[in-house]
DNA sequence: ACCGGTTGTCGAATCGATTCGTCGAATCGA
DNA sequence: TCGATTCGACGAATCGATTCGACAACCGGT
């Protein structure tokens, strides 16, 4: 393996020289960074991070919490992964991956053994432990999703009660006056998940907001059941003309389940996703309010950075950064009118 | 933050003897040890990674390295990845992650900097770029996926020519003779990924072995030519009674092309996957040949800390090891027998 | 010719844990 | 009682990079 001390011999110079010509931090004459450069390029040489660490107590890693798989395995999350490992190499950083399984006490860990200069905590619930356990622990952190005390540490998030309403509102401005609003899976309610607490909410309030008659439905993990409960919402008095589905990833499911009731998408049944699609959907594409992977990601690794600088400052009567993400809709096909069935009832 | 010192001092000993109570690589008394354990738990105290690797030379890190975003994200890469984490940790390893954007370079900025003791390359192409140069750094890896050269480091995949085989074999036990067999898309193909080769590998061997009629399509990332393709296919003369989709992430697009013709699943079109089922497959289930990601997973991991430490005991002579997994068949719903269109024909 | 001020480089201390050699105290046999 | 042996803990060197104080060499001004 070769050292600052191989480098420096080879150039001719103090090992201290080398150092000062990888960090700029003081001058260096012109020959002598060159001479030093190329000692640097012929080696092939590569500070070590440990030795680097140890004495600078920074390690250039973010540490990044993955969801709990109760719910089983949710494919936006690894897309989350991507998109956060390389905002954090833009930045500097490398990313250090932990399952949820590890829980508070793998963060513990990492933070107390130096392994990451900050984590990032995805898939926050509304009262979160490991939230308690940063500020214990006086470890930067930034979360992906808004938690209740959304004071104490830096969080960017889709704004899901708005982007709830958003989806209503399109509907309505269609001509839509009996929407039914499925949201996500009990489960998850709660949980607590604020992503599911908030687009319930932003249901709610869509109905007072657009005039149209807005029917809050709770998903269900379980497809047999969650088909039952779609053929039933579909069939009361008034059934309704248009369907929002916050709970994309039974998607395909509801889809099938609405082809089963025997009606065509969008021509009986207007249909809106809020969230990211799956990867495939039968060929189908739907009007939706997306979800910002690559905005949350990029936002919540610079929040993370910010909180890693400000505490090396020791700032620490600066609040933290948030970023509420205002919704963006996204047409696709066009919002199919009321059909027919509206007349019928 | 406290360090080694800080307990030792608590304990009333050397920073040594703290040092050997946690390694037990000395004899300590009973009474000291107890002494310095409740020094280090009224302490909270963690040993700084970065000064134990720089000593050690160990990091008790595995780099893992994610495939290329080229073709769209895959769903299935994030479980492997989470499954990856969990393996790792019960080998003592954290995973840092790494994306295909940063390539080789990143990998070599990796090993050069001791920031891990091995990488696992996720993805593997039949001629990797990465694989020459992990042997060229001397840095332990394992592979997920088969390369040309399987001498050269170890790896695990399934056996994909088999797992083709296998999923033709039991339609042909089913009673059907003419079978259609949709491989991967053409650009994975034409990229030389293992899976794709020698998935299409074991589905030509098929025929013979089985005496059906066994046509292979490449199938395509295009949704709309995919329809098209399948349209075509189902409308030959002597069309097949049975249908194998490698292509497991097209499979709802595939599915509802199949309907689109008028056909029913299984009734007209027995369908076998060949890999792994979406999250969400509008609540059908289909007989299929697993990819089996939690063995692959805790193999591979399982592989990469053999690697490491074979390399510490310097016994280079030792050949790498390999994993290659047999498929196994997962009845799903009985395959039909051959339908009235095959009468028809 | 001498002196204050730059400029560019060096040497040494430092970060925190590990590990080897050492050394005092306890134990045992003769 | 004394020397030999074992047991348990200590001190110091070490890993590799960073950083601060020091210090030559050079420059211009009086």
């Amino acid at each position: 393996m070769t050292t600052i001390k191989d480098v420096a011999q080879r150039a001719g110079v103090a090992p201290s020289t080398v150092s000062y010509v990888l960090s700029g931090s003081r001058k260096i004459s012109e020959d002598t960074r060159r001479t030093v450069q190329q000692a640097i390029d012929e080696l092939g040489y590569h500070p070590r991070a440990s030795a680097r660490t140890l004495r600078s107590t920074r390690t250039n890693v973010l540490a990044l919490a993955l969801p709990r798989v109760a719910g089983g395995y949710r494919a936006v999350d690894g897309r989350f992964a991507i998109e956060i490992s390389d905002a954090a190499r833009a930045h500097g950083y490398d990313v250090l991956l932990m399952t949820a399984q590890e829980g508070v006490p793998g963060l513990r860990r990492i933070a107390r053994s130096g392994q990451a200069d900050a984590a990032i905590l995805m898939a926050v619930e509304m009262d979160d432990p490991r939230i308690a356990a940063m500020l214990e622990l006086g470890f930067p952190a930034a979360l992906l999703g808004r938690s209740a005390d959304d004071a104490a540490l830096p969080w960017t998030d889709l704004d899901w009660e708005a982007a709830a309403t958003l989806a209503v509102r399109e509907l309505a401005a269609a001509g839509h006056r009996d929407i039914a609003y499925l949201a996500t899976t009990e489960r998850e309610i709660q949980a607590q998940r604020g992503y599911a607490i908030r687009g319930l909410a932003g249901a709610r309030r869509a109905a007072p907001e657009t005039g149209a008659d807005v029917r809050v439905h709770q998903s269900t993990g379980d497809m047999a059941r969650l088909a039952r409960r779609i053929g039933t919402l579909l069939h009361g008095e008034r059934p309704p003309t248009a369907l929002v589905v916050q709970h994309v990833a039974a998607l395909p499911h509801i889809l099938a389940a609405v082809a089963a009731e025997g009606l065509r998408v969008p021509e009986d049944l207007a249909v809106v996703a809020v969230g990211n699609l799956p990867d495939d959907l039968g060929g189908q594409d739907l009007p939706r309010v997306e979800l910002p992977v690559p905005e949350m990601s990029a936002a919540v690794t610079r929040l993370a950075a910010e909180a890693i600088a400000t505490r090396t400052q020791g700032t620490s009567p600066t609040p933290p950064g948030h970023l509420l993400i205002p919704p963006a809709f996204v047409p696709g096909p066009r919002i199919a009118p009321p059909g027919p069935r509206a007349a019928n009832a």
